[in-house]
DNA sequence: CCTTCATACCTCGGAATGCTAGGCATAGCC
DNA sequence: GGCTATGCCTAGCATTCCGAGGTATGAAGG
């Protein structure tokens, strides 16, 4: 996946994953990765500072747990967090439909 | 639109444009909100660096021309332009289709 | 015991990008 | 003359992602 092409639409990915169920910071990322198919693979220095940001719009709540030893944040998403997913999956849906609408005028060197 | 949700994909849109004919700043502005439907409304202040971008890293080429007094820059794709839209395209639908695939999972509260 | 790896958290600073806000100039219309 | 549309430009701000670095625990291997 090229650099940074996910620009304005990581809180949406993160967004979707904490919606199948709370998860911690580390999971988000290899929830990621594994539901695109290795498509994604964020590093942690984008994960966690998106993930502070949406607890602080208060889309998310988090709470610290133990276990085994380890301590971890697990996030949840708040009432406002499930309304701010439905927009911003239309507005991706709306993106990208009119990428393809432009894209769709353009000549394309392969097999259709 | 939502604020700045091309991020990262600005180039694409332009060179799609200009692959259907070269075409000046300001055309551009008017392709892209008609092949978009109107989705895409672009101010001047995004298109404009992004053309110049475009053409310092050598995707395209520039002409001033004047047309009934009014002096126009005209855009044209060069030949790496060309393969880049091709490399930009593959990237889109890469990306795309991961987002969906990451979308895929969530429960969506309308009619399917 | 000690090293290494995976897990799990964090932050700082750079780099890129889009946008607001301003400016300049000409043509056409009232 | 004034206003609008066309057509170009830049400076500086805000946002956002990411690389690099730091901390700490548990398990595995020597």
């Amino acid at each position: 996946m090229k650099g940074q092409a996910l620009k304005g639409h990581l809180d949406l990915l993160v967004l979707s994953v904490l919606a199948q169920g709370p998860c911690h910071g580390y999971g988000v990322i290899e929830q990621l990765r594994a539901r695109s198919g290795d498509a994604f693979d964020l590093p942690e220095g984008t994960v966690y500072p998106a993930l502070h940001r949406l607890e602080q719009a208060g889309l998310l709540e988090s709470e610290w747990s133990e276990d085994s030893g380890r301590r971890r944040r697990t996030y949840r998403l708040s009432e406002s967090g499930r309304g701010a997913l439905v927009t911003e999956r239309s507005a991706w849906e709306e993106f990208s439909d009119a990428v393809s609408a432009v894209l769709s005028g353009v000549p394309w060197p392969r097999p259709t």
